[in-house]
DNA sequence: AGGCAGGTGGCCA
DNA sequence: TGGCCACCTGCC
């Protein structure tokens, strides 16, 4: 096992309240603080520790795999200058919620780990699918180092029954996990060539898989592979246009709809701002209360 | 203590 | 099409 080693991260990855969220802001289920400023995280095979400090943001890592961190963190896009492209000169909801999350991120995570964690994540809160993912590692993932192991993939998956699936907390998910990895299974490449597919058609094959609709095939498409266009539209959202764009009653499709005209080819950016936002309010309303 | 949770799919008018 | 409900289970 190799030596951990300090890295500083090439661009600016601001810390506080903005790291947490883009680490664990529901986007991704695999990081966790050990202590006040330090993170610990596993994304594919690249395991890494982040501390904050007083110049930002530096990070340990095994030799070897900075740029697998770097990749995951999606650290060669300027978030900030991306942001600036969204329409916030002309939406007051949205310029407020640049403010207050700036240089927010997209994490990039594998297709097939996006598409394990989001299956897993209907009707479930952030904290507990992290729950389902650590079992599901644990159990089944390949070591990384000690303590510490990988998701399993979905080749791992289809050795695993649907009862030693529901034991990792997944209740009913674990029947469509089971099915999933089944599929995928008997359609080899199937995978590594929808996450490759224009948007669209990607979508489409994805919400043939038992238990992906179109909020979780976007998710899926945003998270794993990039496509900052999906604009995934689940409760939050939902009522966040209805608050902020008066958009009462309106149905997640027309959402949908909606959102990747309104904010455009980087839709995507935007629903993460939003959600961040309505998840702060929400947080806010319940410990008031 | 019990309702509810980053949805989906199937069934009924 | 559109609305409603079951599906599992463990946190807040």
């Amino acid at each position: 096992m190799d030596e951990f080693r300090p890295l500083v991260l090439a661009g600016p990855l601001p810390p506080g309240a903005v790291l947490a969220e883009t680490l664990d802001g529901g986007q991704c289920f695999r990081w966790n603080r050990s202590d006040d400023q330090t993170w610990r995280g596993v994304s594919g095979a690249c395991a890494a520790e982040l501390r904050e400090t007083a110049d930002g943001v530096a990070a340990r890592i095994r030799a070897g795999i900075a740029r697998d961190l770097q990749w995951h963190l999606a650290d060669d896009i300027d978030w900030r200058a991306l942001a600036d492209q969204l329409p916030w000169r002309t939406d007051a909801h949205l310029a407020r919620c640049l403010t207050a999350f700036p240089g927010l991120r997209i994490l990039r995570q594998p297709f097939g780990e996006a598409l394990l964690g989001f299956v897993c994540s209907a009707t479930k809160q952030v904290v507990q699918i992290k729950q389902m993912a650590e079992l599901l590692a644990a159990r089944f993932g390949r070591e990384l180092a000690p303590g510490i192991r990988a998701l399993p993939t979905w080749a791992d998956l289809a050795r695993v029954s649907e009862s030693d699936l529901r034991a990792c907390k997944l209740g009913f998910r674990a029947r469509h996990v089971h099915a999933i990895a089944h599929r995928l299974a008997a359609e080899a490449g199937w995978l590594e060539a929808t996450a490759v597919l224009p948007y669209e058609d990607a979508k489409a094959q994805l919400i043939t898989l038992p238990g992906v609709g179109a909020k979780i095939a976007d998710c899926v498409l945003l998270f794993g592979a990039g496509r900052l266009e999906a604009f995934p539209v689940d409760v939050w959202i939902l009522r966040a246009m209805a608050r902020h764009y008066q958009l009462d009653g309106w149905r997640a499709e027309q959402i949908a709809h909606f959102g990747r005209k309104h904010f455009g080819p980087l839709a995507g950016l935007a629903q993460q701002y939003l959600f961040a936002w309505e998840r702060r309010q929400g947080r806010t309303v319940v410990m008031s209360t």
